[in-house]
DNA sequence: TCTAACGTGCAG
DNA sequence: CTGCACGTTAGA
């Protein structure tokens, strides 16, 4: 109906075409206009360039001098010519431009004279992401319809007319949503519309959005890697494949509860547009379920290890399944909605969408307003079935973590036992290259039962009593879904919670801080459903510092939104599937990041590290990747490649490491170089099942002139069969050494060792603390 | 007027 | 599909 974009665009592209010719004589890349905006911008069609919130903490951030966009900068000495703003810094809330005004009225926004959460909705600016329109939803005489809001994205949304047209946004999150999709790595990176067959003909069949991207074409299943395959063989149902639906990323964090927040005074500006009124996306029912369940879907795997955290992002659910509300009706009281909607587990007023609630009827005029939309129905309710099987699953998985299953499930599902390395063909379905091939000479089935189980050996590693057969990667329409991170709440998060009276809850948060500090992370994750608030206050990163997802079988954005919405400064991720895109873009975005664990991942991931830069990271852990050989290991220790004049920053990417865990790579003498030149602060350095390692290898960390020499602290050189008694000679010239593990070292003896002892005991008291596990004694 | 950088098209 | 280039916009 309303404003045809084809039309516009051809506009815009005939002008740009005489604009390029009177500006730019030489078109060198043929680059036609950038910007689409006819003079009358102000009109509908208009696109608006959004611009920084200036708020986010991405927008508060310095910019970094090393992505790729600074090094672009003319600043940093680049030529200036892409013109992006550093990575670091991209706004993850892009907003309207202050001369923003609405279509109708020619006001702008008008939401902060207002006081109710409805009111500012229908006064705010809205953008609609289909037909650029930006009104206030008052504005609109429309009222049979409902927008679309677009909650990833501030004053976003598919205005109620485009929606009611069956439009389809030619842009998934709506104008303005960079979200850094144009970083190398990113996960984000805008998928191309479709080849439109954008007619209406072909609404029937149109699915949202997201989903309409070529990999979710049905033929793309011909082409997608085999489905995960359980240790029977059989194939494990991938929710994601059939559940490509068009996913409020962040529907839990929210609107989990929008009554509260209907009731919370708050200034957080995507309080506005989310109120209960609104109809959102309900196909994000699946949306975070379908990630979540697939982390859960392995709930035997955490049995095997000591896992801190199963990063179960069941905050993320924001659905009130009714298994959902029996786990959470022991403490809260929560309406049920239908099995399939998607919002809300409120404790106090219930799905604000559904019909029942008070406050949406109250709305006039609801413009905006929740109502299921599936474009198709049917298929809807095959995912509908299909998503609550795994939802499931996934509470079990959670309720396993704690091993205390929260509902028997009758699923007849594979089960996925443990995946034991011992068992030779589930390794080769999963990882054929490990299966015949070795590493480091050590086989990999002996590689698995390395450590604690034969010896006590490292520290801190993380030992692969069972070599987990990291899965496959997901498909990659799994990796490379869209997944944008919802814009944290500008706002802090309220200090008391508001009562269902509208007085104030008598504890303050950071009382409810110190009882979350006892929770689990899993408690916490149940917690996060509980409303809005708790959602907030659980999510506070200092309950968050260490993300343990050891072993997590399958790494999905979902995991990764989560992880950068709680800013931990330690990430395990060891033995994980992650991919380099997802390890790149996550480490962008977590400039904190002092801990990193990455063992047992493969070289091809690992290597985001060589062009991501993770400036405060104190401890790596790359023991057991996979071809994680000596030119790696340049790549990785290597001085940005930039030679550029004005490229001044020539350190290691590395540099501030001091932990570094290097056990079971096939690294040689080459590698140590780099590390004693390129990690002056490197303190503890773990390089037991390193074969290539020798005594030579012990003098070069150990060198006059070195800094590993003098910084060295603990060193682990267990299951190194190269190395002799000769080394412990080498030790004697490090000023600062503390422990020297030596345990499986066939050529070393304990002769020796008592010897260094001796030697050593008029300056440093040392002691045996085991066989070959020489430690400082004071 | 200047700087930052958004948004888009195109080459590879 | 990805990364680069750049016109143009937004804000200071």
């Amino acid at each position: 109906m309303a404003l045809s974009l084809s039309g516009d665009d051809e506009e815009y592209d005939s002008e740009s075409e005489q604009q390029r010719a009177a500006n730019r004589p030489k078109p060198k890349m043929g680059t036609s206009s950038a910007v689409k905006l006819p003079p009358n911008r102000t009109t509908s069609g208009a696109r608006r360039r959004r611009t920084r919130c200036r708020k986010c903490e991405a927008c508060l951030r310095t910019e970094c001098g090393e992505c790729h966009f600074c090094k672009d900068m003319k600043k940093f000495g680049g030529p200036g010519r892409m013109k992006q703003s550093c990575i670091m810094r991209q706004c993850i809330a892009p907003v309207l431009p202050h001369t923003a005004m609405c279509v109708v009225c020619k006001e702008a926004g008008k939401e902060d004279t207002l006081e109710d959460d409805e009111d500012k909705f229908n006064f705010m600016l809205m953008e609609c992401s289909i037909c650029n329109e930006i009104v206030h939803p008052n504005c609109l005489k429309i009222n049979d319809a409902s927008g679309v809001v677009n909650d990833e994205l501030p004053n976003c949304w598919e205005c109620p007319k485009c929606n009611h047209a069956g439009k389809s946004g030619k842009q998934k999150r709506g104008p303005g949503f960079k979200y850094a999709s144009n970083l190398p790595g990113s996960l984000l990176r805008e998928q191309k519309p479709v080849k439109e067959e954008g007619d209406i003909s072909s609404a029937a069949k149109r699915r949202p959005e997201r989903e309409e991207t070529p990999r979710h074409r049905p033929e793309d299943s011909l082409h997608r890697p085999p489905p995960l395959l359980s240790p029977s063989g059989l194939p494990r149902p991938r929710p994601e494949d059939k559940l490509r639906k068009k996913r409020k990323l962040f529907d839990d964090d929210e609107e989990e509860d929008l009554s509260v927040r209907k009731k919370e005074k708050s200034d957080d500006p995507y309080f506005y547009k989310l109120p209960h009124q609104i109809k959102t996306e309900d196909e994000d029912e699946g949306g975070c379920e379908d990630e979540e369940d697939k982390q859960g879907r392995e709930p035997h795997f955490q049995s095997a290890v000591e896992r801190k955290w199963r990063f179960g992002e069941t905050e993320e659910e924001g659905d009130e399944k009714d298994f959902k509300n029996e786990l959470l009706n022991s403490c809260i009281k929560t309406p049920v909605g239908d099995s399939d909607q998607s919002h809300c587990s409120s404790p106090q007023a219930g799905p604000s969408s559904e019909g029942g609630s008070e406050t949406q009827e109250k709305g006039p005029r609801p413009k905006a307003r929740r109502k299921r939309r599936f474009p198709n129905r049917e298929l809807s309710r095959e995912l509908s079935k299909a998503l609550n099987q795994e939802i499931l699953k996934t509470e079990d998985c959670l309720a396993n973590e704690n091993r205390q299953p929260l509902k028997v499930e009758p699923e007849t599902e594979n089960e996925e036992p443990k995946r034991l390395f011992r068992n030779g063909s589930d390794l080769g379905d999963q990882r054929p290259h490990l299966k015949t091939k070795e590493m480091n000479g050590t086989p990999w089935e002996l590689r698995h039962f390395y450590p604690s189980q034969i010896t006590p050996l490292g520290f801190n590693r993380s030992t692969p009593t069972n070599r987990p057969v990291p899965p496959r990667s997901p498909p990659k329409c799994v990796q490379m879904e869209r997944h944008v991170i919802r814009p944290p709440p500008i706002s802090p998060p309220p200090d008391r919670l508001l009562l269902k009276d509208g007085k104030t809850h008598v504890v303050q948060r950071e009382v409810w801080m110190k009882i979350f500090r006892y929770l689990s992370h899993q408690e916490l994750c149940v917690c996060m459903r509980v409303c809005k608030t708790w959602n907030r206050w659980c999510c506070d990163k200092r309950l968050w510092t260490i993300i343990d997802l050891n072993r997590c079988n399958s790494i999905t954005p979902l995991m990764l939104s989560g992880i950068i919405r709680r800013q931990p400064v330690s990430l395990d991720l060891s033995w994980t599937n992650i991919s380099k895109k997802q390890l790149s873009w996550l480490i962008n975005r977590l400039p904190g990041l002092r801990v990193l664990k990455l063992a047992g991942c493969s070289w091809a991931a690992v290597s985001a590290l060589c062009t991501t830069s993770c400036p405060l990271l104190r401890t790596l852990d790359v023991q057991w990747v996979e071809g994680l050989k000596d030119p790696q290991m340049r790549d990785l220790l290597s001085p940005p490649t930039d030679n550029r004049p004005g490229q001044l920053d020539n350190r290691c990417k590395l540099r501030n490491v001091d932990d570094l865990r290097l056990a079971g790579l096939d690294i040689t003498d080459a590698s140590l170089r780099l590390i004693s030149r390129q990690m002056p602060l490197l303190s503890r350095l773990d390089l037991s099942y390193c074969n290539h390692i020798n005594d030579q290898s012990v003098n070069l960390l150990t060198a006059t002139g070195t800094t590993t020499r003098d910084s060295l602290t603990v060193i682990n050189l267990s299951v190194c069969n190269r190395v002799t008694d000769h080394s412990l000679n080498f030790f004697k010239r490090c000023g600062s050494i503390c422990q020297i593990d030596l345990r499986f070292c066939k050529q070393v003896t304990k002769t020796a060792c008592e010897r260094f002892i001796a030697e050593m005991s008029v300056s440093v008291p040392f002691r045996l603390k085991e066989d070959k596990l020489l430690q400082k004694t004071s």
